[in-house]
DNA sequence: TTGTACGCGTTATCAA
DNA sequence: TTGATAACGCGTACAA
């Protein structure tokens, strides 16, 4: 009766039809020739004369062969792939990382090897460790690991951190202050004296970064700034500021993300707080969806894809192979003006100033 | 003078301190027994006295050892890893799937390699093909690959496909019409009579399953329904779409995705058409941020995730090793209502029915 | 229970 | 230029 189905679920069964691939063997054996010299015909290395060279291609491409990755890997420890750790899946701003990456690795034949710490540091480091036998190096994007955790992983093979700096490990950061001036002098343009930083996780290298930049741009227009410690760098952890916000006497608030930025509008609108009319938000990074809120977010625009592009070139150049990409582009920041940044409330706030 | 910087980049030289890791024969000979009889320890089949074993473990942790994965791989052929091939990593919807993917395979000991077939078939089978190689199975997320060809792939290695069907290979398929009932009834209990189904890709399987699913519906609901032909799944594919959508008669419109749902409703919005006042809009799948939108977008909502975690659940029960998980979850799908559907314009529609 | 020997598919180092 | 041979690190029959 229901023989059918199971017979169309048996199909399914792990070791069907494996079928023995081919194999340099199989090759030299068609072609009268040795393994040795299969492979280094094969290969790029090229001592081999023509005649032979052009027999073991024809019959190579004939059989269909293709090199197993894995028994190359064993001798050379290459393997044509490449880790990314990222601290949090969770957070659109890495899809971008992601998609960067991929399409780069992918445009020069390297594979992309996938993980998440979830935000611990000791998992990051586990992975790291477990990765570094089977990948060729390694990109860590905004790591939760000290310093010289990652310096001990970089020694082993190259590593790559992305939106964090340490000394002797290569690294991919854009720059803050382009993006960060701009969003300053558009707010004080607008009115705005008295700003604050919503911050992000407390050990986030970036967000001390943002706070740095932020902080030294407002002292140099004089404005006055404050820092409201959050630590939750999502939705939720941008509602839960919301009280913190409305308490303090600042009309106009950056967020350390996008996230967070949403959140807040979110929980400030349905407490009938108006923005950009009674307070501006600009957020960080222009992640997916940001423009879909009302208002739209403004935001300070991180080259996140590119970012993902960048670590894995500079992952391949260190690799050898690959040639370095000369015009590695000058990863920038640029404020993308929106609907949720406006005129400050008070006209008064203009004199306190 | 520069010295220090000199080293600083040197660190970050590849072969560096590469420090031969330890191996069997380094723990055997520490041990005092044979390599073969470490592999035999540390492998799970233990023919092995306990306390040799205990003294294997203990100079195994002494030295830090760890197995490398490719060594083991080869002989094995099994690397605890898994491929995920998504047509398009551009689509916001697939970011839930690999979520989904990576976690349970992290919860597995598994490692997520991922891949992109850019839309297209051919590199899709290329790519399929490379990873067999690699992986210990692949899942297909969407395929653009023929029925043959990927029946061709899963002779060789267990593959899963997402969001379709094929004859004799495990898939993992949200329930349609749990949702689209809700949805047509929903549209039906709020006045309209006339829907449209707003269509993706042409060689989209789950396309044709959404229109076909829909169909039925309406049918039974005695609802008239036209399909307009849009096929990019994109919110400028929703764009395009708007002067059809306006110049159809019907008043409410199902979108193959939330992408095009976003991107006609901006693109009807700018042209001052009051959704849902107007026209009613619903789109599939729940995206990141299709609640972000004003008014926030109805949808029917797919468990993306979970099919990411299913498909892994799937792909590691055929592995073997790991207990097929019992309750395995019946992925449905379910009607979110939100702003952007409402009542049918006008009420003479009511009276037409 | 433990040791021996060989194979996994490829690269690399020698000789020839 | 080509062929033989030894790794690479581990699993696994088979023998002891």
């Amino acid at each position: 009766m229901n023989e059918e189905e199971v017979a169309g679920v048996r199909s399914g069964i792990p070791a069907a039809g494996q079928g023995a691939s081919v194999t340099i063997y199989d090759v030299a054996e068609l072609a009268g020739v040795h393994p040795s010299t299969v492979s280094r015909a094969l290969s790029n290395a090229g001592r081999v004369s023509a005649r032979t060279q052009k027999k073991i291609e024809d019959v190579a491409a004939q059989l269909n062969y293709r090199a197993n990755p894995l028994a190359r890997a064993l001798p050379t420890g290459r393997t044509s792939t490449v880790g990314l750790i990222v601290s949090d899946i969770t957070n659109p701003a890495y899809f971008d990382v992601i998609r960067g990456a991929e399409g780069a690795a992918a445009v020069l034949g390297y594979t992309l090897v996938l993980a998440e710490s979830a935000e611990s540091a000791e998992k990051e480091l586990l992975i790291a460790r477990r990765m570094l036998t089977t990948v060729d190096g390694v990109i860590l994007a905004s790591p939760r690991l000290a310093d010289t955790e990652i310096q001990d992983v970089a020694a082993k093979k190259p590593v790559v951190v992305i939106n964090r700096e340490v000394a002797g490990v290569p690294s991919v950061v854009a720059n803050i202050d382009a993006g960060v001036t701009d969003a300053v002098r558009h707010l004080a343009s607008m009115g705005h004296t008295s700003l604050a930083y919503v911050s992000g996780p407390d050990r986030s290298w970036m967000s001390a970064l943002r706070w740095d930049s932020i902080s030294a741009r407002c002292e140099w227009s004089n404005l006055s700034l404050t820092k409201i410690e959050c630590g939750i760098p999502t939705i939720e952890g941008g509602r839960r500021a919301a009280p913190t916000v409305l308490a303090s006497n600042a009309t106009a608030f950056i967020c350390y993300n996008d996230l967070m930025a949403i959140g807040l509008m979110q929980e400030l609108q349905q407490a009938g707080v108006q923005v950009p009319d009674a307070l501006s938000i600009v957020g960080f990074d222009n992640i997916f969806g940001s423009d879909f809120t009302t208002p739209p977010l403004s935001t300070i625009k991180s080259p996140l894809r590119a970012s993902g592009e960048a670590a894995i070139n500079e992952i391949l150049a260190r690799l050898g192979g690959t040639p370095v990409p000369p015009g590695r582009s000058e990863l920038s920041t640029e404020l993308v003006i929106r609907g949720s940044s406006g005129r400050a409330p008070s006209p008064a706030a203009l004199a306190a100033g």
